[in-house]
DNA sequence: CTTGTCTCTGACGTCAGCGTCAGGTCTTAG
DNA sequence: CTAAGACCTGACGCTGACGTCAGAGACAAG
């Protein structure tokens, strides 16, 4: 498939794509005039890219990565990086959860009608999604 | 306190606190010559904002939301600017813990004989903090 | 053949949260 | 008094993941 269908399907902008090409996180066939040309398994592999984004690695790191995870075997240093960004993640994890408990108490005491005149809000509980 | 004093006791750079007051989440009495003079309650306000940057919100957002956690008094506007963060923050530790459990089943795979699909969830398992 | 849409390669623009350098002032120990 | 830090205000630099614009080729449809 070409540039465009990929990018329309990964929910992404074609300049991404070419964004990851360049930093060796995404690999295309050229027609003979150029265009670059996707296999199937290229949205999957965008989909990855787009997570370890969102997890917070570089591009350097992900490019460390995905040969691994497209291949699933790992040599002694890519398990090191995968346990360090895990640690980095959870780190993180625990951190986010630090934070929506402190903002939870807060909207909570907002709620009981601490402070603003006409939040009566009486008993306001959130949905039960305490759990990570 | 001075601002030397205050970036060492907060662990942040003096730029850092300098900018912070540019974006208006830091204020600083000033001596006659001009330097800037911090109260001790300074400190936790560093630490909340460089936990608010942690957590994602950008200098705009945490300016918003600042004046709240100062005083405990919320309007119905940053009530509604709390749950808005809070839900981001939520659906991001979602995600961070899908890529968690990605990165442990990988290594898990990776420890439990030359990484191959078909990956046997053998013994090998880390410590069990499967919660967040 | 022409039109419209897609694609190509540079290459500069953006935005946030600072780092860093320059040139001058303030404070404090000796 | 003087030297050494600490502090001040600009103001430019940096990094990463793209956005955006320019100018030109590619390709199916009518």
């Amino acid at each position: 498939m070409r540039i465009g269908e990929l990018a329309t399907k990964a929910g992404v902008s074609v300049r991404a794509l070419r964004y990851y090409e360049e930093q060796n996180l995404l690999a295309a066939v050229r027609s003979p005039s150029g265009q670059r040309c996707y296999p199937d398994s290229a949205l999957d592999r965008v989909q990855w890219i787009r997570q370890l984004y969102a997890a917070g690695l570089s591009s350097k790191k992900i490019v460390e990565l995905l040969p691994c995870l497209d291949t699933g075997v790992s040599t002694r240093a890519t398990v090191t990086l995968l346990a360090a960004e895990r640690d980095r993640i959870q780190a993180q994890i625990a951190s986010l959860v630090d934070m929506r408990d402190k903002l939870d108490t807060l909207i909570a005491a907002a709620r009981t009608g601490a402070g603003d005149p006409g939040a009566g809000g009486g008993p306001g509980r959130r949905a039960g999604d305490r759990q990570a």
